[in-house]
DNA sequence: ATGGTCGGCAACCGA
């Protein structure tokens, strides 16, 4: 049974729900994990999804900012809301698959929206990056994050963090810029390997290989100089390993009308 | 070296 995912910071949902009906009708994943909905749950354009065939979708919406959602055209057992640092802040849905979807054995999805931090690259200097590192350590210890005896998990979301060398378009540039600081690719290694995680990207192509998914808005032109990070991730626990069937970026969507400055990235398993 | 652009929502904040 093929099952895929993808993850996509779609930086309003309500401006940009056609450009979600664009990406349904052409790649047609199982479930869509979207961020930055900027949308209130009573103002979510529940009615487009489900007539595009994602009739099961779990949200944790938000006025004004952040905001996350899980459409999927799989039934779920039930849905999920944690909240970190204290905060009310909408950054993670999960979904759990079980016997309704037909996807054989319980399967766990979480979607995260990990705070960006602002832009200066000192938590005592500046309260949102110590946000981010805060909420990088809350994930690193969250027990639900620690899929154990052969559970199947996975993990998406747009974690603001590229943390390997190419990851970024200049290693040397960005090291002290917020996104690729030691500090935050250490603490987002750390989540990783607390649950012995699988990033999907960097098993399927060479850590040699410059791999992006978020080009910036302030640049006349976003290809020239192919100025990406990679930002949006999705891991598999080990128990996926080896059922992962194909993984995508679809740079094309960045040159869509008025789009996201992320683009979507979809995993396909073979379960 | 610096500033560059978005979206929400109604003056700036967050990214």
């Amino acid at each position: 049974m093929r099952f895929s995912v993808t993850t996509w910071n779609i930086n309003s949902v309500r401006l940009r729900i056609e450009l979600v009906a664009k990406l349904l009708k052409s790649a047609r994943p199982d479930v869509l994990c979207l961020q930055e909905t900027k949308c209130p749950d009573d103002a979510f354009p529940l009615k487009r999804l489900k007539q595009l065939g994602y009739e099961h979708i779990a949200i944790n919406g938000q006025k004004g900012y952040h905001g996350v959602a899980i459409a999927s055209k799989l039934p779920f057992d039930s849905s999920d809301v944690r909240t970190f640092c204290g905060k009310v802040d909408s950054r993670h849905i999960s979904v759990a698959f079980g016997e309704k979807a037909g996807l054989g054995a319980p399967l766990v999805l979480h979607n995260f929206y990990v705070p960006a931090g602002g832009d200066i690259p000192d938590p005592v200097a500046n309260p949102k990056f110590e946000h981010k590192l805060s909420f990088l350590d809350e994930m690193r210890d969250c027990d639900p994050l620690h899929p154990r005896n052969g559970e199947r998990h996975i993990l998406v979301g747009d974690l603001n963090v590229a943390p390997f060398e190419h990851d970024v378009w200049s290693h040397k540039q960005l090291l002290n810029v917020v996104s690729h600081t030691p500090i935050e690719c250490e603490k987002l290694l750390a989540v990783r390997n607390s649950g012995d995680w699988i990033d999907i990207a960097r098993q399927r192509i060479s850590e040699s290989e410059k791999v992006y998914t978020w080009w910036s808005y302030r640049a006349a032109d976003w290809t020239v100089g192919n100025r990406g990070r990679r930002l949006d991730h999705i891991w598999a626990s080990q128990a996926l390993g080896d059922k992962i069937a194909d993984f995508k970026i679809l740079r094309d969507a960045r040159s869509w009308e008025r789009p996201s400055d992320h683009v979507p990235v979809t995993a396909t398993f073979d379960l």
